[in-house]
RNA sequence: GCCGGGGUAGCUCAACGGUAGAGCAAUCGCUUCGUAAGCGAUAGGUUGAGGGUUCGAAUCCCUUCCCCGGCUCCA
């Protein structure tokens, strides 16, 4: 028995034990369902991120009502203490041992693995084609859950036979299980598509159509303070901001190629005056248009063009998500245009940008990839071989240089060049795609973009995609769970929000809004004559940073009774030092509150 | 797009072949109150839409739209 593909446990965290641990569970769960549902034919299970899936064929059709008898079987199978047991097997034995027994997913699977070394795996009665990474016995498996089922195509190509997918989750220790847990259901109670009708910041309006966003007054508020900052940063760093249509010729698109390779997600044709015009999924071709309208110096370069650009992308109507994935958004998209040596410096900038944008916001971890070409297939990609390492290396150095940790993917760039993908890691630890910068070397040359350099000869200039909040739908999303709605101070829609205690105090109430509000404050005044605690209660279910308490004893007093989000009270402050600190907060873009 | 699950009042849900209901929210009155829900009354619905079966449909069937969990794709 191969001994090195059973892990034994040193340390239960490491990924190591964490994957043998998983995918043991998942054995077990195929044992179990295949014992209750004859007929089940196994596929693949492997280990993934905080779990694990199996998917299966079946003629039953699994819901959530299967999971507590499939969990109960699996924990008894558990109990058995059955160790796992790895035999290396000729492909011969193995495809008799699986065509017998009727699964021919497995003897698909074979035929990939023909000239590899193969090995089942079993434990108490059940056996897996698997190359192996498990735990010495089924008694390690103990603290698990059956989470959801879901379709999934076999061998994800959605050409094959839809299977179906149990998701489940496996940890080395209950209280990793039940925090486990708890973090789903915390991610369940931020989920943005909840939030934001609740707070009133957005909605899908059925009538317009789905991936549609309607942003609300509130969610309007935020984002207008979103986009002012990115625009005030944007022009600080060398900027130019510009304007460009949503609609163009379609003979537009068939220059740029986007008929060719990207048709299939723009929405389009609408014919006017005999002409074909599409709405545009990508801002680059109007910035080019833009950049070619004069002829350019190396003295003009770099060229950085900077929009808030709204496009529209036919997304198959299965992958919509609230406002992760829409139809229509808007990117704070921008293109440089540079020689080749002002590639670095370029890069380097939009890098600080982006570590900019994320301290601004309050995001302390982040992940960072860049992909590059396969160079055995360069057929596949447009730009020569120079042109790809001479940018790839400059991505990495940028990278390197800073010390920033990232991941090399090779084969994951685009057709048209390389690039530095961000990727968010929020307050549960979720990540989100987000910011990403990229080199186009496709473009320059559909266009034949061109400027004179000082050798008084024409030149390709290089481009540089460049987006930081991605979508400001999404970024606008990944806030709203990332706060759970209890946005900072200075993004907050609602920074105060006034309680009157009786009528007596409305007048006096009314002339504090107006001095918040000329110190620039957001304020809403709740005069109604409803009790204090309920107004309290209403005031923080919409997650108001600060409330102002004024009943006689402040209007005594002269100061005001300050209650903060988080349920601690201040009393006796002066309305002065009330605004100081505020304005304060607001000025410094804290995150938390900076009342001690 | 595909597989599965759903759509009932503004929200959360009940009724599952026999008169569509509750809590919260809303509106109107009363209450003038000190740190997360005062009291009462009223109003609110072509049960997503269209068609069918039936004496009778929210409930069963078909079509369609939208949403949810995933797959594929992606900002």
């Amino acid at each position: 028995m191969p001994a090195t593909d059973i892990v034994h446990v040193t340390d239960p965290n490491s990924q190591e034990a964490l994957d043998a641990l998983r995918h043991s569970c998942a054995h077990l769960m195929a044992q179990a369902v295949q014992e209750l549902f004859p007929g089940t034919k196994i596929t693949i299970g492997p280990a993934i991120e905080n779990g694990f899936y199996y998917d299966f064929d079946s003629p039953h059709r699994f819901s959530e009502a299967d999971f507590l008898p499939i969990e109960k079987r699996m924990l008894q199978i558990a109990e058995g203490n059955h160790p796992f047991v790895g035999k290396e097997v000729s492909y011969e034995e193995s495809k008799a041992y699986w065509s017998g027994r009727g699964e021919n997913y497995k003897v698909e699977l074979l035929e990939g693995f023909k000239d590899q070394k193969l090995t089942h795996y079993t434990h108490s009665t059940f056996t897996d084609l698997c190359r192996g990474g498990h735990t010495p016995s089924t008694k390690a498996i103990r603290h698990f859950k059956l989470l959801s089922v879901a379709g999934a195509y076999w061998r994800g190509d959605e050409k094959n036979a839809m299977l179906q997918r149990i998701y489940a989750t496996a940890w080395p220790a209950k209280d990793q299980l039940s925090a486990h847990l708890k973090m789903l259901e915390e991610a369940k109670k931020r989920d943005h598509r909840k939030i934001g009708p609740a707070l009133d910041l957005f909605s899908i309006q059925e009538l317009a159509g789905p991936g549609l966003i309607f942003w609300h007054p509130k969610g309007g508020r935020v984002r207008l303070i979103m986009e002012d900052w990115l625009r005030a940063e944007a022009l600080k760093r060398g900027y130019d901001m510009v304007y460009t249509p949503h609609i163009a010729n379609a003979d537009l698109w068939h220059t740029s190629g986007h008929t060719s390779f990207y048709r299939q997600n723009m929405f389009g044709e609408i014919e006017v005056e005999k002409a074909d015009y599409m709405l545009k999924p990508m801002n680059c071709p109007f910035h080019i248009l833009i950049y070619r309208s004069s002829l350019r110096s190396y003295k003009d370069l770099p060229l950085r063009y900077a929009e808030l650009g709204t496009v529209y992308r036919y997304e198959r109507s299965g992958v919509l998500h609230g406002l992760m994935r829409v139809r229509g958004f808007t990117q704070d998209d921008a293109h440089i245009f540079c020689t080749p040596d002002q590639i670095e410096s370029e890069v380097s900038g939009c890098v600080d940008f982006a570590l900019e944008v994320f301290k601004t916001y309050g995001f302390e971890k982040y992940a960072m990839e860049v992909s590059t070409w396969d160079p055995e297939k360069s057929g596949d990609y447009s730009g020569e071989a120079a042109e790809w390492e001479r940018a790839t290396s400059a991505l990495e150095s940028v990278l390197n240089r800073r010390g920033i940790p990232y991941k090399l993917c090779k084969g994951e760039a685009a057709f048209y060049g390389p690039k530095i993908d961000m990727k968010l890691i929020d307050a549960i630890g979720r990540p989100w795609q987000l910011s990403t910068v990229q080199f186009d070397f496709n473009l320059p040359k559909k266009f034949d973009l061109e400027f004179v350099g000082n050798d008084g000869e024409r030149h390709r200039p290089l481009m540089v995609h460049r987006a930081l909040y991605g979508s400001v739908e999404r970024f606008f999303g990944i806030l709203v769970e990332h706060y759970a709605g209890a946005f900072p101070l200075w993004l907050a829609p609602v920074q105060v929000k006034i309680l009157t205690l009786t009528d007596a105090q409305i007048g006096l109430a009314e002339e504090l809004k107006k001095t918040f509000e000329a110190a620039g404050l957001r304020v809403e005044l709740d005069a109604r004559p409803e009790k204090i605690g309920h107004k309290i209660r209403e005031t923080a279910l919409e997650k108001v940073p600060y409330m102002v308490l004024l009943g006689p004893k402040d209007v005594e007093s002269g100061t005001l009774a300050v209650r903060l989000r988080d349920g601690r009270q201040k009393n006796g402050v002066t309305a002065e030092e009330f605004l100081r600190r505020l304005t304060e907060e607001v000025s410094t873009k804290k995150t938390a509150s900076s009342w001690e």
